[in-house]
DNA sequence: GTGCTACGCTACGGTAGCGTAGCGAAAATG
DNA sequence: CATTTTCGCTACGCTACCGTAGCGTAGCAC
């Protein structure tokens, strides 16, 4: 995406191993490295329509025109950062019950919520998955990335026969996850352990089995 | 707050009595009624950081300069907008016994989510939340204020002696909503009734009685 | 070392948006 | 009516930001 016309410039001779992708010259590597993570940084602090190029090159240190040699325009550095944006993952957790694995998750993400820079950035995706398609698509590949290893959890309990097969797994994801998210950006209330062991009690007590 | 300096201009002679606050031309009122409408149209279509004062000029047939003489700045008639901005409220739900009222609550909800245009906006006003204590205070005024009857059902249930006193009725509130809001602003699957009598049936086993 | 490539810098042109000034016309008020 | 108040219009000045051009320099690769 961030490629666009690359075929105009010279710098895809070196490339002659196709797969490799021009992993060449350190210079490149280093100042796209310096400008996502700024523009990361800004987008934490400002928020997604707030984020300007001018602010990007001063906090990176890196020139606008270099940043516009490497990507095409705005939009496009701003889609790049949000898909590098990884830091709202988890390992996913394998204790051996189910109500195990969901209760780590779930005060993992309680964690995450309370100090991830994800967690500040995600409104802004939202507000513009809400008028723009391609931050629809983005934030629903956030969305899923996200979301898989409960997802995965939910579904080895369903081989291990915890779980009925019948039982709909995104109803049981949303009333999991949506009520940390509701603490989170709505009611911004603080996420305790007791509030995390309520939810899953209930939900995990309602799920067929 | 759009009235910052009032007494610079001459307009205040007229509101005699103190409590009416002027309610006098009609000019003025329907000049007022005309950008708000207008703003809280380009609020829905294009969200908080687009709307310009040029836009809501052209979408409301009011001059730019009237629109500056009602609102001291841009930032004051956002916040005008967002705060009249009602139709996310419900009529409080009194069936008589507490899962009827969830039951009702959370349905009507479901309904706004899928179709008012505060469902649209809200993104907005969480993102500026994130990053503005001002508008921190307007989202937390709009979010107590439509959970307002959902809190009002559980707390005559603990008069009625269907929940225990004891019981945490923020965490059931967000347990509640949380998952909802969920599927239309993360997710973004949609919500039927099978969804919500799931939660209805999970949260209230859940809670002490 | 010798090219090649990426980088930094300054300087632009263009646009969009904010907020203001000043005037004449229209409408309300009494 | 006469007066007061509001409104619409045009025309600004100002700032921030986008994206580009051209040049000289520093680092990389062979």
């Amino acid at each position: 995406m961030a490629e666009e016309t690359d075929g105009s410039r010279g710098g895809e001779r070196v490339a002659q191993v196709p797969g490799v992708r021009a992993a060449a010259d350190p210079r490149v590597v280093l100042s796209r490295e310096r400008v996502l993570a700024a523009a990361l940084d800004l987008l934490t602090e400002s928020g997604l329509g707030e984020l300007t190029i001018d602010d990007v090159s001063k906090r990176s240190g890196v020139a606008k025109t270099t940043i516009y040699r490497h990507w095409p325009n705005r939009a496009a550095l701003v889609i790049d950062a949000c898909l590098r944006m990884d830091d709202g993952d988890q390992p996913p957790p394998d204790t051996g019950s189910l109500e195990g694995d969901v209760s780590v998750f779930l005060k993992n993400l309680a964690g995450l919520l309370a100090t991830a820079r994800w967690s500040s950035i995600l409104p802004s995706i939202v507000d513009a998955a809400e008028h723009e398609p391609t931050f629809a698509d983005i934030h629903s590949t956030i969305q899923r990335r996200h979301a898989a290893p409960l997802r995965a959890a939910l579904e080895r309990a369903v081989v291990r026969g915890e779980i009925q097969p019948s039982a709909d797994l995104s109803s049981v994801v949303a009333a999991l996850v949506g009520p940390l998210f509701y603490r989170r950006w709505f009611s911004r209330e603080p996420i305790d352990d007791k509030f995390v062991d309520l939810i899953v009690r209930a939900v995990l007590a309602a799920v067929p089995r």
